[in-house]
Parts: C-alpha cells; sequence; structure tokens
DNA sequence: CCAAAAGTGTTACAAGTACACCCATGA
DNA sequence: TCATGGGTGTACTTGTAACACTTTTGG
C-alpha cells in the first residue's frame, strides 16, 4: 500500500502490499481493494499499510490484510520490494510487496475494514482495471513468481479445500499456469510425488464419481511438480 | 545496512546490504567490512547503508557499494528484504539485500571509504566470522540464491573476465555450487547452449594450450545451464 | 619422458511427452 | 441411451549420468 501524507522527516517510510490470489470460476483471481482518499482515490490497488515500529514485515502483511478485508492468517510469502521514488506521488514509500494464497473465495467473504476503502473485490488477472502505484507491475510479478513456485512446490494446497478431486487439482493448475496439461500426464506424475492421501470416498456429481483425496501435509514443501 | 542511532520519530528505517561474491582460488569468497563504530564495533558485516528520500532502492546499493569499497557498477539483484525489529539493537531497521557479482577480486581491489569501516575484505563463504546483525543469514540466503540462479541463467559472465578457457569456466561453477561436475557432460551442455563464441586463439600454460572462449551475450538471460 | 591439463563419444537409464480407449453415472 | 467427466497404459523422444583413452605442451 502507500497513499500515505508525506513524511515530515527525509526518509523513506516502508510500507507492505499484499497480493492474494484464488482461483474462481477456473481463473485466476486477485484481490483488490477501491482507495477512498488521496490522489488515487476512486482507483483500485492492492491492499495493505505501513509498517509500524518494532513490527516485523511479516506481522504487518497479516495484520493489515486481515484489519482490511477480513482475511485472517493465511500463507504469506515475500515477493519483492518496490522502491522507486515516484511510486506513490505523495512520498517517497518503500513498498514491500507479499504473495498470498486461499483456496476458493467463497469460504472468507472479503470485506472492507475500516474506511480507508469503499470496497473489496476479487478480480481476474487477465482482466484488471487500471491499477493505482505500481500495483499493475506487482501483480504481474506475483503471478510469475506464483506459477514458478506452483512448479517446484506442494503450494496447491492452499488453494484447494481439503478433499478435493483430481480434476479440482489439475483444473487449478491449468487456471494458474494458463494452458491445458494431460490429464494421464497429470496423474501419473502427481500420484508418483506421494504427496496425496487416497481418501477411499468418492464424490458423487453429474457424471461418474471421482475419486477423493486430500495432500498429505498441509505445510510448504519443495518438491518438482510439473 | 544498520548500524544508526535509533530514529527521533517512530517508524522503521530503510537501508540496503549488499552481498558482493566473487571467486578466488577456486572457492566462493564474499566481501564484508569490519565496523568501526556502534554496538557491533570490530565485529565484520556486509557494506551497504540507509536508503535516501528520492533515491531509489537499486541506486542506493550501487552508491553504497561504490562509497564504502571502491567497486563501481557492477550487476546488482534484489535478495529479499528483511526486517525483523530485532535485528539491530539501535532501532528498527528494514534492510534490503543485494546480491552482487564481480570477476576475480584482483581487478577492485577493495578499499575502505569515509571512516564508517575499518577494513574491507574477501572472505570465503565456507569460514566465515561471526558477523554483525543478521548477517550471517543474509549470506547464507544469497549464497543460495546464487547456486540456483546459476543453473538457469549465464550469470557466469560477471565472474569471468571477458576470454576464459572451458576449463575456468567449470572450475568456476564448481566453486560455487561446491562439487565436482564431469567435464565432458559438462563441455557438452555448455557448447550446446550456444551461448560461448570461440575465439580461434589458446592460452599456453604449463600443459597443453586450451581454447578460449568468450561469453556471446554480457547482458543477464535466463536459459538452462545444468 | 614425464606430469598435467585439454580434448573427445558411447551407452544405459530416467524422465517427459504424446496419444486413444473404456467406464460409471445422472439425466 | 447419451453426454460428460473419470480412469488407465504404452511407445517414443529427450535429457542426464556414467565412464576411459588419446593429445599436446612445458619442464
Amino acid at each position: 500500500m502507500t497513499g500515505f501524507p508525506a513524511p515530515v522527516v527525509a526518509a523513506p517510510i516502508v510500507a507492505v502490499d499484499i497480493a492474494v490470489f484464488t482461483v474462481l470460476a477456473r481463473t485466476l483471481h486477485v484481490l483488490l481493494v477501491e482507495l477512498r482518499h488521496g490522489p488515487f482515490a476512486g482507483r483500485w490497488a492492492l491492499p495493505g499499510g505501513r509498517v509500524q515500529v518494532d513490527e516485523s514485515l511479516d506481522a504487518a502483511a497479516g495484520r493489515e490484510l486481515a484489519a482490511q478485508t477480513g482475511i485472517p492468517n493465511i500463507y504469506l510469502e515475500q515477493l519483492y520490494t518496490f522502491g522507486s521514488p515516484g511510486r506513490d506521488p505523495a512520498g517517497h514509500v518503500v513498498s514491500v510487496a507479499y504473495v498470498a494464497l486461499i483456496a476458493h473465495g467463497g469460504r472468507f467473504p472479503p470485506r472492507p475494514g475500516g474506511d480507508k476503502y469503499a470496497a473489496v473485490a476479487w478480480r481476474p488477472v487477465r482482466r484488471l482495471p487500471a491499477l493505482a502505484y505500481d500495483h499493475a507491475a506487482v501483480v504481474a510479478t506475483a503471478a510469475e513468481r506464483l506459477r514458478a513456485k506452483l512448479a517446484y512446490t506442494n503450494l496447491a494446497y492452499t488453494l484447494l479445500p481439503r478433499e478435493f478431486t483430481l480434476g479440482e487439482l489439475q483444473e487449478m493448475y491449468e487456471a494458474i499456469l494458463g494452458r491445458r496439461l494431460d490429464r494421464r500426464n497429470f496423474r501419473k506424475k502427481v500420484l508418483a510425488l506421494g504427496l496425496l492421501h487416497a481418501l477411499g470416498r468418492v464424490r458423487r456429481g453429474p457424471h461418474r464419481p471421482a475419486a477423493l483425496y486430500a495432500f498429505r501435509h498441509r505445510r510448504p514443501m519443495v518438491i518438482q511438480v510439473l
């Protein structure tokens, strides 16, 4: 975030911005807020805010996200720090950007907290409105990092409910990577990794029932998925 | 960097630290400075300093490095931002860490600039003294990133002189990766990538002369080396 | 002639990719 | 019975890893 009055002392200010991603309707979405005040009033931006003294960066990111969107306590990873002097017309703000992932957006309907933002909404990454500050670049960098990490970690677990079918897992990969994957090769690879646990139950739907799986470990691990 | 008097206003301060690497005597070395003042006086640390208002992070890193060690204008890449409140006893300093690479340390004999540091020296990454702040963690993270990037970029060019033999290139990879590589496979892979340009000349030495090569492009590129 | 580094190919194995058919279900 | 997604195996290609001998030079 950004958008503070210029500092009284001549030093850069430290802030955090958080790019929260989820998959909705087979499409990668990012959480945006509509700014109520400042030079970018009316524009959309990433949620964020100033880092307090004696507060860690991770804590600041978690706090701002919870306070402003109601999303509690999710996986957060530092992405990059943006510090060009011109990125915020209100003053020199150095912003540490975070990437966060959340399972299907329905579970935590995001809501504005405080009066800083007029609205909070999921927006498809492919069709973003004009964003405030340099947040378009932040989102682009974050989505790229997400795609890269998906290929060599088990991060997918943060985007799915506890139980899911292999079809749902594949849909999720396809949504984020933006390309189709061969079903047979995908199942072979994923099952050979041993990350999943077959639950022995099925999900019934309009067609042939699908076997349900769960991640064996629901914490970040480095592996080789694709 | 760090080691400033506590700020008057209650806000975190922004600094940069730079981990400059080179390969000396077939071993990965990092550039350290000996602190003259502050709670860590006498300890070794990474060079760095405070970011000025209206200065970009990259510019601050380049400026501090040049001012304090005499090393001008080299490849710099942002690594990670460290912001734990306890990392500097003098106050809350958020430090943006950079990785830099330089060809054989002999070319720019580093020298202290100003009175901030008592000495500047290359130290082998495997045998570091106790470092100030959290700089041991910074160096570890930086070396890991360096190893990872070596495998999928042509970054090696920043660590070698313009002309080199395949043996020298291989030595450099072995020094950074910390393991031996098969000479035949290494040459096959590297030559197949087409990154190199055979100069048609040889370097004469105590043994059989070796063909000289140069990088076709001396700018960062993403490829797949190993 | 000796020591030391340069230079070169083949084979075995693992991993990745492409590809087509049958199955189970609800509507 | 049909439309739809679930489920499976094989052949081919590609990349990786292991491995030994000959060449050229300076001393």
